[in-house]
DNA sequence: GTCTATAAGAGGATAGAC
DNA sequence: GTCTATCCTCTTATAGAC
């Protein structure tokens, strides 16, 4: 019993492990430009023993996928703990966790385009769930922050919700970062600013 | 020399029907997903014939690239040429047009993340002369709408310029548009709304 | 320059021994 | 479940006739 739960315990870590190499790569290079080959590599086990834990490369991916969403809901449900916060403050807060953490290299990439990939996650019961649970939450801060005046009652609160996601994958962060020229933190501030304030100069 | 002149013409509006179907297809599917075999099929020329044209898939994709810079600086040129518009009115303008052709089908996105592409063009002396060519007008816009008043201040040029760029290539687009409840026009309003007033509401 | 046919190789997935 | 070795498909690129 103890070395059944041992060996559990040691086949849990290994597929934790592999999730976290999987999410780095996606973060890093992409789904179609990371290959099976260089997850097994990485993990430090043959590609063979990586289809044991996962019936395929979309698999793979949404596995990662799961996790992410995973973080992103224990930080919705870490500011919805906050008292005292807005729900414009808890969206920023939110916005802010998810530029950090792309600039940090851990937020894989969502796929627009890759259709095999598209369609592998739609049918992941985990994955929708969880993508349907934040929809909701963060759909539930902007009407409220809408209801407050604090977000654009023009915007449909879709709209909003969208380009809150769409802050997971901008390449701005990336440009900034590459100059070399600006602190991390410097490159959120700017990105948050340019989201919520808009290019435009405030009177 | 007519006869010769003719075939002339007919090889390079060939050239023009393929780089205009690498176009649409780098713009719906991406550099990764789409295939010579594709981009012949739809041109209507074996795949042998496709290499007596460029030299490999990087080159095609070159290709479209410069093209669309291309037709980014003639957007340039026709700003240029308004009497009495701001630097603002300018930029806007230049966004406006980007997230109308996107949401066309007809803007390729740009490949932050292959390396093998992102060395091609960078190793390729039309394409980068049209982007500094480009990035320095637009960046004069930029500047001057600073001085206006008109841009965040407090915003690096660069920083300003990186996230127009961006609006290229914005998710945001595709996914409101997917929803198919809302018009291009409707679409194009909010995203230029977000951009450049931001999400917050404005006094 | 255009075609058909094919080389060359990458990458996802599996067989079978242990 | 893990390994080595292999299969097989897809895709880029080219050979060689016309």
């Amino acid at each position: 019993m103890t070395r059944l739960s041992f060996r559990q315990k040691v086949l849990a870590s290994r597929e934790e492990a592999i999730v976290s190499t999987v999410m780095r790569l996606l973060a890093e290079k992409g789904f179609d430009q990371m290959t099976v080959d260089e997850v097994a590599a990485d993990v430090g086990i043959a590609k063979a023993s990586l289809y044991k834990h996962f019936a395929s490369k979309e698999a793979l991916a949404a596995a990662a996928m799961v996790q992410a969403l995973g973080l992103a809901l224990d930080q919705v449900q870490a500011q919805q703990a906050v008292a005292g916060a807005s729900a414009m403050d808890r969206l920023q807060a939110i916005t802010r966790w998810t530029l950090q953490t792309q600039l940090a290299g851990a937020m894989p990439t969502l796929p627009a385009e890759n259709s095999a990939l598209r369609n592998a996650l739609i049918a992941h019961r985990g994955y929708m769930d969880r993508l349907m649970t934040l929809s909701d939450d963060l759909g539930a801060w902007i009407v409220q922050a809408q209801a407050d005046g604090a977000i654009d009652r023009n915007l449909p609160p879709e709209a909003v919700l969208f380009t809150v996601y769409a802050r997971a994958c901008d390449p701005v962060l990336g440009f900034l970062k590459a100059g070399g020229r600006y602190s991390d933190e410097q490159i959120v501030d700017w990105v948050m600013s340019s989201c919520f304030n808009g290019l435009a100069a405030r009177p």
